[in-house]
DNA sequence: ATGCTAATTAGATAGCTATCGAACTAGGAG
DNA sequence: CTCCTAGTTCGATAGCTATCTAATTAGCAT
């Protein structure tokens, strides 16, 4: 899965992502053609019609006989149909997701705290919600899991990374990523919300 | 059918044929997402993912809804699915050869007719097999259907468009054009010979 | 052998497409 | 109202791909 997926599909829809190409197939599947004749009826010169076919015939998408001096060339129906079955039942939601298998997804993350965060300090609150809650999951990390803090803890460890413990103590209750009763807070497994 | 489809089929092709569009569904496959985030993913900058982010809208792979100054951008599972089928509906043999649908079938034929033949008259004979067959099938014209001929005439109507009548008279036969009892010949009508 | 035909390979070119930086637009936030 | 942020649009550039001509190979027929 994911990277050799992501490249046999990219190979495939390059192969077919071409006019000249899909008519070759087309003319392939009523007729078998030699590369004089195939030239001939899309208006192309030989040279271009081989290198055609030499991109077809990599995925097997056409067989050739060799008859004299003719190469014929000729459909072959099975790769294609079984092929394109391949790819596209990799279209469901689910696999969709592996295309993306070797993206980092940290990469998003790592850059808004490299914006706004030096070393131990938060230089800046970005305005927008998708960065602020990754500062955010950033500065939960502080605490243990499973741990109770009192308020006057809280305040201490989020001052020695940003004055104002007052906004992120809050953000942190508003956002779920900690919980408070009776004036003790403890953190949260925090997980995506709903977005109606 | 037809034009249209292979228009339709080479648009989607054409979009799915790039890595980094594979890989922003896949992304979106998971989640939401803006478009700085998709860059920071992907190592892109904007303005390049605002590009793929056209293509695949243009299509219908996703879509968009705009949150403050976010556009976040979701894939558009439906989209994706009910297209794909159909495209991939189109791998059956029959369907296939539709691609063609806008070839002009004659160009070949025409082009060894200029080849070999000037005006009414067949100035060279061509080596090849299939070119020979276009020629023959050219000439057998100059014959009626369902009337029949001595030899001497068909010696005669040959030799108007080329000397060696007894070549032309055998290749008929052989090749099933004409059909030959008693001194007697006709034409017949011709079909593909099974390439076994 | 020699020449002819069809196909492929190599090399060059033109056209398309992905990418980027810069300028522009539009929505909040102060 | 002004600034800031995220997105889009524009213009330029680099890299890829389709296409062609010329040169090469392979098979057939003379």
């Amino acid at each position: 899965m994911g990277q050799q997926d992501i490249e046999a599909m990219l190979r495939f829809f390059k192969v077919l992502a071409n006019e000249n190409r899909l008519k070759i197939l087309g003319v392939l599947a009523d007729r078998e053609c030699g590369v004089e004749e195939l030239a001939a009826l899309l208006r192309l010169k030989a040279p271009t019609v081989s290198h055609h076919l030499d991109k077809l015939r990599d995925l097997g998408f056409v067989d050739m006989r060799t008859d004299g001096n003719d190469h014929l060339y000729r459909l072959s129906v099975d790769s294609l149909q079984e092929m394109s079955k391949r790819v596209f039942s990799s279209f469901t939601p689910e696999s969709v997701v592996s295309l993306a298998d070797d993206v980092e997804y940290d990469a998003w993350e790592a850059k808004v705290l490299g914006a706004f965060v030096d070393g131990e300090q938060i230089t800046r609150v970005p305005a927008g919600y998708k960065k602020r809650l990754v500062i955010l999951k950033w500065l939960v990390n502080y605490f243990e899991e499973g741990r109770k803090y009192s308020e006057k803890e809280v305040n201490e460890i989020i001052e020695r990374h940003h004055e104002d413990y007052c906004l992120f103590r809050r953000e942190f209750v508003m956002n779920g990523l900690m919980e408070r009763r009776d004036g003790v807070y403890w953190r949260v497994e925090w997980q995506l919300p709903d977005l109606a």
